[in-house]
DNA sequence: CAGTTTGCCTAATAGCTTTAGGCAGATGCA
DNA sequence: TGCATCTGCCTAAAGCTATTAGGCAAACTG
């Protein structure tokens, strides 16, 4: 009967924390129940249900990660802001991996367009303005980026890149060094063979 | 009491069509018996548990995409095979989301040893034959192709790029033509500034 | 300090997973 | 063809998770 203090909040902290130990999809409403010595219905007071506790967790990673991308980003431009912000997710999925595969969860369209989620495109536009792109090609770059950011960090925590040498310090280097060769000379649209 | 005729394979192929039309998280032991018309526990005679059944169907997806990989690979080179097997991926994804789902299934190391995942990387390496790169740049653009790959259709498949413009039929054409520059302009390693 | 709110509880239902043991249809051999 | 064995699917049961309904007592409110 001793009131714990339950809230929102604190089972989504805590549910992110869970999720970095055991992954994300291991987080459930009883796990985190017995986290707090507290019984699993009492939760249901504070959260709707499970997918309603999922939802919260990744809100949670993608605004920290969105925090973490505004600071990298700060002062940087060209190259060093790209090298930045990569980091930021590489390092993020690799401190908190419960928390990135979070962020990674499906979102119905209204409570994505309400998260972190639009910044994180808004920076990744924000970066390419130290390249010389315009639209269609920078969001065709932000496509990119996104799809190489989130592809490499998921290959390489998902054990992809084990085994095989050189290592993966390296080869994260050496994307870097090629995506803003990339950037700097951005191909242009292949003239419309119907035209 | 009529016998069904249940396979570990049948059960596999079973649950791959079920991965594609639920999600490959909804395969469940259940879900499978409900399909056969059958009890639950008849399903344990022929696949050992859930975590056995989702590995054959991870199995499966793997290979079949490295038979089409195969495929459009033959008599392809350069660009052309660039472009061939990254829309093998992209494709299989779009027509088989719940196996493409269970080709991410991390796999024990000997497990993945003995599947098909091998035959990607060297696929893979094989394309860039098209391409003038030798070790350990060749590493590092096998890589670079499988993060773009892996998370141009991942974001592409979460809805990640719903909601704006241009299309992305438009990007991937471009990310396509950028990659195959980027291979063909390689940039060398950086001198290393403690020489 | 009485009244109300609210937080955590018990109880109950339902689904998924897994194991143990049984019966009958299929198979093999004389 | 008949008998023995084997094998496939079954019933039964235990344990876990999710979720809802309803209760009691602690904590606010005036």
């Amino acid at each position: 009967m001793a009131r714990v203090g339950l809230t929102a909040e604190r089972l989504t902290l805590a549910g992110a924390e869970l999720a970095d130990e055991v992954g994300f999809d291991q987080v459930t409403v009883s796990a985190l129940a017995r986290r707090f010595d507290v019984k699993v219905a009492s939760l249901y007071s504070h959260v709707r249900n499970s997918q309603d506790l999922k939802t919260r967790i990744a809100l949670l990673a993608l605004a920290e990660l969105a925090d973490r991308a505004a600071e990298a980003l700060a002062g940087r431009a060209g190259k060093d802001a790209l090298a930045a912000l990569a980091n930021v997710y590489r390092d993020y999925a690799r401190e908190h991996p419960g928390r990135y595969a979070a962020a990674q969860l499906r979102l119905d369209p209204q409570t994505a367009a309400a998260s972190a989620g639009v910044r994180h495109a808004r920076m990744t536009r924000a970066l390419l303005r130290g390249y010389d792109l315009t639209e269609p090609d920078q969001t065709h770059a932000v496509r990119l980026l996104g799809s190489v950011f989130h592809g490499y960090v998921s290959l390489e925590l998902g054990g992809g890149f084990s085994h095989s040498a050189p290592d993966t310090e390296e080869t994260w280097a050496r994307i870097l060094d090629a995506l803003d060769t990339l950037l700097r000379n951005w191909p242009a649209a292949p003239t419309d063979p119907r035209g």
